[in-house]
RNA sequence: GGUGGGUUACCCAAGCGGCCAAAGGGAUCUGACUGUAACUCAGCUGUCGUAGACUUCGGGGGUUCGAAUCCCUCACCCACCA
């Protein structure tokens, strides 16, 4: 069952260089020696890895740049190892601010279980160079601690994996640092090791903010292998007035439809600012050069438009889910968010629509404050009522002013269109 | 092991017996503007609710008419000393 997008992905053969397309691309944003690293890359096939950690059911859009990064050299005829990382799971990544809860075996299992297919989904499996899964539980599993402590920890010095600022923002912060989490390097360096020995593996990639991690790698086998390999950290993506990416309303933006839905996703790509728009469609698409650079004059030209917007939201979520689903939600968006009236839209596009909102089914008299908590478009009837004060909910596109108001008014199909604030909506079904 | 400091709402952080549902900042959310942008400005942000009531300040117990504030105890964190 190959992806059906893989047909359609290339790189840019504008670029001399797959080296120079990825600068250009801006996904290099640390690396080894870039001189050796082009060269590399330019060359014959190497085999290459990346690391995902079942800390959710689901991979998001920050695992996605790195699924990509990794498909953008496998086009270029490299080998790629799809590590799910079934041991540093149990143990987690010290993250800056605060101690990570463990979650139990059989729940880390069963993660890395959904997280391997949604790697085998984006890279290629087939041919030469087809993309292999690898699982650090494998060997680290029948090490025993003193191994662990004899074998391995004799290479690495206290000082270096207290300098790793990962480690040194827990040290000066109140949370501290656990043990368990400070081993997490050593885990993550006896990774790369194995797959150096096993696959010869000479390149690792992933987020800039495990640069500390992919060096602990490269140092550990150097000093033990006697040998030079590479390391390449992407850039976070950030948006350019400071809010995070990959959040909408505060939640991730997960690859897994059940966590969020193909509509849901295409809204997000859509609102994406103008500022940050051309450097998405480098990143997340395989659009070449030469359209980009169209895209880039239709933002300064005519931003109202938001072409580029549209392109992105549109080859992003036929990346992710398909073509038919991202149909679906431009069909969707277009009707729930088209000029004319609700009433007016086709009965069936619209209960088609409404089925990729967060949608109930309720009854006629119910009141609008319990509807939008319901629909967990509001947290509580407080929040419901508070929002219906400010002015700030709609029901079948008329504005709702009154905090005791029921439903009564039906759209035809016997359906209704709440909304909250300009764009998150819920849909309601009639038994 | 000892001593001292700490644990407050989404985050940071005030409060130190009643005037505390709890200052301030950040963030989110809503409104105006608009392109389903950005910027800016304004407002909201425990729950239920007509009033008003109820639950909350690491867990448990106690003192008191009354506790986030005092006491005991447990857990966790930080610092210094051993």
């Amino acid at each position: 069952m190959s992806n059906p997008n893989f047909a359609k992905q290339s790189n840019d053969s504008s670029f001399d260089s797959l080296w120079d397309e990825l600068v250009w691309r801006g996904l290099i944003h640390v690396s080894t020696d870039a001189e050796e690293l082009k060269k590399l890359i330019d060359g014959e096939p190497i085999t290459y890895y990346c690391g995902f950690d079942p800390t959710a059911p689901s991979l998001h859009l920050g695992n996605f740049v790195q699924l990509l990064f990794m498909r953008r050299l496998q086009l270029g005829g490299h080998r790629p190892l799809g590590l799910v990382g079934g041991s540093t799971g149990l143990i987690g990544d010290p993250r800056p601010t605060a101690e990570r809860t463990l979650n139990t075996p059989e729940t880390v299992a069963a993660w890395v279980t959904r997280l391997q297919a949604q790697v085998s989904t984006h890279l290629d499996t087939e041919g030469e160079n087809g993309m292999r899964l690898v699982n650090n539980l494998d060997w680290t599993s029948p090490l025993s601690a003193i191994e662990f402590l004899r074998d391995i920890g004799k290479h690495f010095r206290v000082g270096t994996m207290l300098k790793k600022d990962a480690v040194s923002a827990r040290l000066n912060s109140d949370a501290g640092i656990s043990y368990t989490e400070f081993s997490y390097q050593i885990l993550q360096a006896l990774d790369y090791r194995e797959l150096y020995n096993t696959y010869n593996c000479v390149l690792q990639t992933g987020g800039s903010d495990q640069w500390g991690n992919l060096i602990g790698g490269v140092d550990l086998i150097r000093r033990s292998e006697q040998a030079n390999v590479h390391a390449i950290g992407t850039p976070l993506i950030t948006n350019s007035d400071g809010t995070k990416f990959g959040k909408s309303e505060g939640n991730a933006i997960w690859l897994d439809a059940e966590l969020c839905s193909p509509y849901a996703m295409y809204q997000f790509w859509l609102n994406t600012d103008d500022a940050d728009v051309i450097d998405r469609l480098k990143v997340f698409t395989f659009l070449s050069r030469a359209e980009i650079e169209d895209f880039a004059k239709l933002v300064a030209d005519e931003p109202f438009r938001r072409a580029a917007q549209k392109r992105l939201a549109l080859e992003t979520v036929t990346l992710v889910h398909g073509a038919e689903a991202a149909n679906a939600a431009i069909a969707a968006s277009e009707a729930l968010f088209g000029q004319g009236n609700l009433a007016e839209v086709d009965p069936a596009t619209l209960a088609t629509a409404l089925r990729e909102l967060p949608n109930i089914t309720a009854e006629t008299g119910t009141s609008v404050a319990q509807l939008l908590v319901s629909t967990e478009l509001c947290s509580s009837l407080g929040d419901a009522r508070r929002s219906i004060g400010q002015g700030g909910v709609s029901l079948n596109g008329v504005k709702v002013t009154d905090e005791a108001a029921v439903l009564t008014d039906l759209l035809p199909g016997g359906v209704a269109v709440l909304r909250r604030g300009k764009k998150t909506l819920a849909g309601i079904f009639t038994a």
